[in-house]
DNA sequence: CTGAAAGCGCTTACAG
DNA sequence: CTGAAAGCGCTTACAG
């Protein structure tokens, strides 16, 4: 196929104009006639006429384009960021190739590659880590920002992350507020952003005064995690009128084990999540949470990429936080007096 | 960026040999000599050469590329799909171009139209029908397959999905099995899928005797339809005993209706969904469902194209259906006596 | 087994 | 405002 189908060769026969006449009045070029113009798009419309953006990436030496790195397409988070990606990056007139990671590394480096080899100007990670490899895309001078986490050790990656030092605050200050003192926190484990969230919640029971109540049981981010971390925290002598949780799946395992424990929610427990994942908002599960900005973090993600590539003078590489924002569900509930 | 990148000409100068060579050799040509061959793969290493993609696609006429359409990337059925399709792909030495739908008319057509100047040779669309505008596509001469469902008016699309009638029959039977007999289904709607998971509930029905028993609800796809459906079901004088719900999202509406009704399930209610997406093993759902093999069926639809794409001769548009299989969890048990 | 040449469908200076 | 020409980085007959 492909050699059945115009180019811009036809285009240019049919509207009785040079290539290059076509090609600069299909870029909307103002050196254009607009009466030729006209006469060109009728062309191309009569035709059927379809750019190659092969063709196109390889003629203007750049390719439009930014690479989307997905780390694990199973949590519907990420969905909701890719909204915001792919939404931000039309608006720049920007086309978007998205990968997907999280299987073995093999396959996320060969991704990657995938990614280099399609000549992609900018790079945005949906996740808590770069890829693997993704160092070597960086180096090799190809802008990257990471969404949903600070990277440690890449100081030259610009990054968009929501505050979760402010976000587990906002956790323990509803609950607080409801009269709930003993809220253990379960853990999500040893990354970057659950130890944010853990100090998050420290100083914020230290601000209300509930240092002598702070309790961290570990954790993780899965359906197990919070399973287990729940379990474990229940088992206390003064078991813990509230927990907040690390995030929604965890979130969700915490529910399982107070059901199976012969708790109710949010009678006997309050229970709230972070992240925000729509799912959560079903009414089956329906938990508090603290939801990050998913889409607005997508979209200032590829805002800032488009950005950095019209300009030709390096931009410095940032830390962008976002606020995340209490969405109270029926999860959550005073304290049995 | 771009023109830094070392090229194939680079790799030639440095390996002595002419850009033939390298590219052939760089193909695994059998027609270049061994030891030449050691020679450039060396030069390329060295020179830390990767190909440009679009310049190999334009000067092949062919770009070895198929697009995925992903309906609702918030489904995360959708994601398992696309780890068949992915990994399928990946074997046939196929990349894949993946682009999503589902929000407006117009941000999808434009999704299709960048599948279509990247010159993908396939299609593969995920979901319950073909992407609006796909027709185009399609006529072009570029063959497509549909994941999910089968199209009605597309007989030269080839399909693949689960055998819903069946489907539905290892749901009643289940719940037959276990004693009920007041089985009333869930709808999903007035979709193609809705249907044939309807006619196979009231076939199985009759087949165990139950005929006097058959009684459908509306529902729908979603949460809320679900739960409405279902709340309506509830109703009835004769309460059911058990549910069988259109699919998963659906089915997890029925649980949030029963407990706000007051049933336990499966004390009061068994509810049976079906699609088998991960998140109904999350322990808090922990929801019998009649799973398709996701996976299966995105590497099916991967590798049926890529056998087209290969072979010179149209293939035969096929329906083709998988077997679905019934995951019992916790939320079926024999009625109360 | 190897090389020189033409071509893939665009874009982009450069002239006019 | 318009056209002829060179070039983007590959692949693929065609010779040898």
């Amino acid at each position: 196929m492909g050699s059945g189908r115009p180019t811009i060769r036809d285009v240019a026969a049919r509207a009785g104009v040079s290539k290059s006449l076509v090609s600069l009045a299909l870029q909307d070029s103002p050196r254009v006639a607009a009466s030729t113009r006209e006469v060109i798009r009728q062309a191309a419309d009569d035709l059927g006429y379809r750019p190659n953006a092969n063709a196109r990436s390889l003629g203007a030496s750049r390719s439009r384009t930014i690479g989307v790195f997905v780390l694990d397409l199973h949590n519907p988070i990420y969905a909701d960021m890719l909204d915001g990606v792919q939404a931000e990056a039309r608006r720049n007139d920007y086309r978007t190739i998205v990968v997907l990671g999280g299987q073995d590394r093999r396959a996320e480096r060969a991704e990657l590659e995938k990614l280099m080899e399609f000549r992609v100007e900018g790079l945005i990670a949906l996740g808590h880590r770069l890829p693997l490899g993704a160092h070597d895309a960086i180096s090799q001078a190809c802008p990257a920002v990471l969404v949903g986490a600070e990277p440690r050790s890449q100081p030259h990656v610009t990054s968009v992350s929501t505050d979760d030092l402010n976000g587990a605050a906002l956790a323990v200050d509803h609950l607080a507020d409801l009269g709930h003192e003993r809220i253990v926190h379960v853990t999500g484990g040893s990354s970057g952003v659950a130890h944010k969230r853990e100090r998050g919640y420290v100083s914020a029971m230290v601000r209300r005064n509930l240092k002598h109540r702070v309790r961290c049981v570990v954790g993780g981010f899965t359906d197990d995690d919070g399973y287990r971390g729940t379990m474990e925290a229940l088992r206390s002598r003064s078991r813990p009128t509230a927990l907040f949780v690390a995030n929604d799946f965890a979130a969700m395992g915490a529910l399982a084990a107070a059901s199976d424990s012969g708790l109710s929610v949010p009678g006997d427990l309050s229970i709230v999540g972070f992240d925000g994942a729509r799912l959560t908002g079903l009414r089956f599960i329906d938990l508090t949470t603290v939801a990050q900005p998913l889409q607005e973090m997508g979209a200032i993600a590829a805002s800032r990429l488009c950005a950095a590539l019209e300009s030709e003078d390096e931009q410095p590489p940032r830390r962008i936080h976002v606020a995340p924002q209490l969405v109270v569900r029926n999860s959550t509930a005073p304290p049995r007096s």
